[in-house]
DNA sequence: GATATTGTAGACTCTAATTATCTATAATTA
DNA sequence: TAATTATAGATAATTAGAGTCTACAATATC
């Protein structure tokens, strides 16, 4: 169980924004050079987090990518959510109906305290230290 | 990022022994056939927790797997431990020292806190529900 | 000591997810 | 219209997860 790659160059590009002027349009050329990854592949990704209205994206000349929120409203929990999705951790098929399950319960009651301590955390907090 | 179907499969069977008289000495057979799977399988994700000292086994005629610890003692955490491993579930090759970097550190400590209550909650307090 | 029983190690297979890349297309500005 | 920028789609490589099968080692019982 791991986070994926996908999730580290969307906390990673959303960190960058707001480092450098988080009022900016940035390219995704740019941004792909950083991680030295193709263009088309870190668009997939900021394409979820355009649809989890953490960004915008203007295609044409001058476009690129903006922020859409305040930087007090971006958590680290937003980002993951955006990549990850929001499937559950723990989950089983050997029983049809978890609701009720008690394992089921711990587990996510756990991550939920996990996601809870994420959601608490704003990425713009830990910038100025990078 | 899920949970590997293991970690499932270790924690039903810790369960079902406690549940089942918390002493005594459990088929490898038994225990496979309660979740449709091969024997030798469940062998493997039972073996990691036998390193994990969490039960014992013994080969042989009359042999099978008995709980190593106090049923007090077996925590949610301690049979995901073994079976998941102890990596990191966030990492990153970009920069190659970790320490010192603020994105690892939140994720670290949010993973630790989803640890932490794992670790405080023991199998045997749900199993009276199950 | 032979035999039946039980767990383990190793080789191996199958599938699905992750991690990408490349080409083509759509939208926008100048 | 031409240049620029993002996106969708097809596709491929790699890895991790999930599982089986065969052979083997250890133990008890006769
Ligand atoms: S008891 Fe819960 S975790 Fe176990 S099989 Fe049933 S629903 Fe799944
Ligand atoms: S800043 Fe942290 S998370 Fe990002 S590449 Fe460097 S070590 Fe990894």
């Amino acid at each position: 169980m791991k986070y994926t790659k996908a999730t580290n160059y969307a906390l990673h590009t959303i960190a960058y924004m707001i480092k450098n002027n988080k009022d900016d349009k940035f390219s995704l050329q740019i941004l792909a050079d950083n991680f030295n990854i193709s263009a088309t592949y870190l668009s997939k990704i900021l394409t979820e987090l355009v649809k989890a209205d953490l960004i915008q994206s203007t295609p044409g000349v001058k476009g690129g990518y903006v922020l859409r929120k305040r930087v007090e409203e971006i958590s680290f929990m937003d980002v993951i959510k955006a990549t990850e999705g929001t499937g559950a951790l723990f989950s089983c098929e050997l029983h049809d109906d978890e609701s009720g399950c008690q394992i089921f319960k711990v587990m996510k009651e756990a991550e939920n305290v996990m996601k809870r301590y994420l959601q608490n955390k704003k990425i713009y907090e830990i910038v100025q230290y990078m």
